[in-house]
DNA sequence: ATGGTGGCGCGGCCA
């Protein structure tokens, strides 16, 4: 089973390279963010047309994720208990035996903004949501636009952005929370190169000179910790003209 | 270098 997240920036825009890169890379299920549409304006034929089904909380303008699937997803959830939030950044559903969950986790923009205590109460109540489905699903994978980069690891000049939004301790600890639930970022379950990143900044040339973070994540269980075989950056659409400024991140599962 | 680029939608917000 191969599992995908990737935040396409508008899928009305990147339409073209998702099919691409579907027919290219079948996976079986692709988790989106920012599809920056509403449900009645999603390309539902030409999904189809690649050999997927499809589930969707779609928002104008801003947000909005969807999971592509060879299989139908059942039991959909898209909120966050506990939070009102008109927001849609969140997408949950159960295939044969695995449960995923595709979140879009908020920006935060900097941490004077009112946008970061939104991010880390947003996160509050995911940590207290995964718990419940965790213990629910045994056989969990959690995917997304985290905007965390877990660890200095995941960032290209850990000075410079020390402290800063996406890299902050309140952030980090958000994450490592998760972790301490028994979710294992599968990306670490590897040896992997340094300075792997998924997403670059428009500006300055950054994708060029691999000025990046990791922000973007597949999270799974211990029982799916435990089949998966890889977990990888497919930086190849990143190279593409008009791309998203994040790259797909994969895990293959033996399942 | 307090800029820079891109999407949405047509001014300003968001990332």
């Amino acid at each position: 089973m191969k599992i995908v997240s990737w935040n396409v920036n508008s899928l009305r825009v990147r339409l073209p390279q998702v099919l691409d890169w579907l027919a290219a890379n079948q996976p079986d299920m692709l988790a989106i963010q920012e599809i920056k549409m509403v449900d009645e304006d999603f390309p539902v034929e030409a999904i189809q047309g690649a050999g997927y089904q499809m589930l969707v909380s779609g928002q104008k303008t801003y947000n909005g994720v969807c999971i592509l699937s060879k299989l139908a997803g059942t039991d959909v959830h898209k909120d966050l208990p506990g939070l009102d939030d008109p927001q849609r950044r969140v997408l949950a559903a159960t295939y044969g035996d695995v449960r995923l969950v595709n979140l879009y986790v908020p920006n935060g923009e900097s941490l004077e903004s009112e946008k970061y205590g939104y991010k880390l109460n947003w996160l509050s109540k995911l940590d207290t949501y995964l718990q419940h489905e965790l213990k629910k699903h045994p056989r969990l994978v959690v995917v997304g636009d985290f905007n965390i980069a877990p660890d200095d690891r995941d960032v290209h000049d850990p000075v410079a952005w020390k402290d800063q939004v996406l890299c902050s301790e309140p952030e980090r600890q958000a994450f490592q929370s998760l972790l301490a639930h028994g979710l294992k970022d599968t990306f670490r379950l590897f040896d992997q190169p340094e300075r792997i990143f998924s997403w670059w900044d428009y500006r300055a040339m950054a994708f060029r000179r691999n000025i990046g973070l990791r922000i973007d994540h597949i999270l799974a269980s211990a029982s799916m910790a435990a089949v998966c075989r890889a977990s990888y950056v497919d930086k190849a659409p990143r190279k593409l003209e008009r791309p998203s400024d994040h790259a797909p991140v994969v895990a293959e599962f033996d399942v």
